[in-house]
DNA sequence: TTGTAAACCAAACAAGCGTTTGTTTTAATA
DNA sequence: TATTAAAACAAACGCTTGTTTGGTTTACAA
């Protein structure tokens, strides 16, 4: 038996070095584009490819089908909307400036900044059968930041906190089918949902 | 030159009645549903044929374009809505009263009693570019009847109306992406969002 | 009863779909 | 430089799509 080099400091011609032109992440850019821009059905695979400048064929060395390249769309918007809310409410402790600040954050991506954002709130997980849980799953998990945030709110006993997180989430959710630049901002419209729902709420409150 | 007894009274054989069996209603009934469950692209022209009882081919007989068939449906909807609201706000001077009525009857058709008032919710203007604007103006007409309500509220100067009608029917209209029989219901779902947005602005009302 | 238009069927059409296959190019390793 | 796997191409696959066409049934008018 001659000497085991390999333990793990070089496994044996095994773990080769990924190449570094590496296009996947932009074409999953391409599919986050299209699908956020005309839904997961009038999208094509030849439209998806030709964004990211390759044949329909090739896309399928990344994903093994059209449906696996929604839920990896579907999993860099939970994420990426997730890490930008629990970016901008660190260290903020009062309950109402922290959900305004994450309802800020939200609505930007949804409206302006993220197409992987808007694939998740245009592209209902009905439209996948076949991967309709996990899309839900996904979709529950960004949320429930939002039903800790609303937790923890100072409100009347008597409020409704899951009606108060459903017409949040609702009112600014639904901004993208009527929002057009050169109108109202993303900004604005957190900050006058926000308005509109904390006034009776926050009683104990001392600002405004 | 002979007589001509064709003026008006009974036009030359050219007005024929038509026939009483005519399946167009339930045609367009099957459109709603498939459109309202599994959106426009979901869904084929040979589903809806077979929910109507007949071939594809058929439809168009009816409608000259699958396009034109959810037309035909979103103008149904809008119809339908509106008629349900103004038969149920008719005889309601309350502003607040009005309004929540209107919202109860408009979240009731959308998640239980109409498809085709789920089909304006759910099928977005863009996803048919070549009715995109009809689309939108039919959509537009029916919410124009919100405007006015609002309008009317007894709300403080400062209030941005704009702001409380999408919030409104943002909170409304994205109900039904996680409504479920057996949770809330319609009723208790816009009487729920109408409270949450009336306390701190109904200061003259002395109701609640 | 007969003529006729309304209403539908049956069958195909071209185009496009998601996907598979075999081959080629490319870049990192040895 | 030769080797090897990553990453893409080129071309087709079988199937479905919206739509068209020509013929057939049906109900109403005469």
């Amino acid at each position: 038996m001659a000497v085991q080099t390999d333990q793990e400091s070089h496994p044996p011609a095994k773990a080769r070095r990924k190449r570094q032109d590496n296009r996947r992440e932009g074409l999953l850019d391409a599919a986050a584009g299209q699908f956020a821009q005309h839904g997961f059905h009038a999208v094509t695979m030849r439209e998806i490819a030709a964004d990211a400048g390759m044949l329909a064929g090739s896309v399928y060395y990344h994903f093994k089908s059209k449906d696996e390249l929604l839920v990896a769309v579907y999993e860099e918007g939970v994420k990426r909307l997730s890490h930008e809310v629990d970016r901008v409410v660190a260290g903020i402790a009062e309950p109402w400036r922290r959900l305004e600040i994450a309802c800020r954050a939200h609505t930007e991506m949804l409206l302006e900044d993220s197409d992987y954002a808007q694939v998740i709130m245009r592209v209902f997980p009905d439209d996948v059968p076949s991967s309709r849980d996990r899309l839900t799953s996904l979709r529950d998990g960004y949320e429930e930041r939002f039903r800790t945030m609303i937790e923890f709110l100072p409100v009347p006993a008597t409020t409704n906190r899951t009606a108060l997180r459903f017409t949040l989430l609702g009112a600014l959710n639904w901004s993208k089918s009527w929002y057009r630049p050169g109108g109202m901002n993303p900004r604005q419209i957190s900050a006058e949902v926000i308005k509109l729902l904390k006034y009776q709420l926050a009683e104990e409150d001392s600002e405004r």
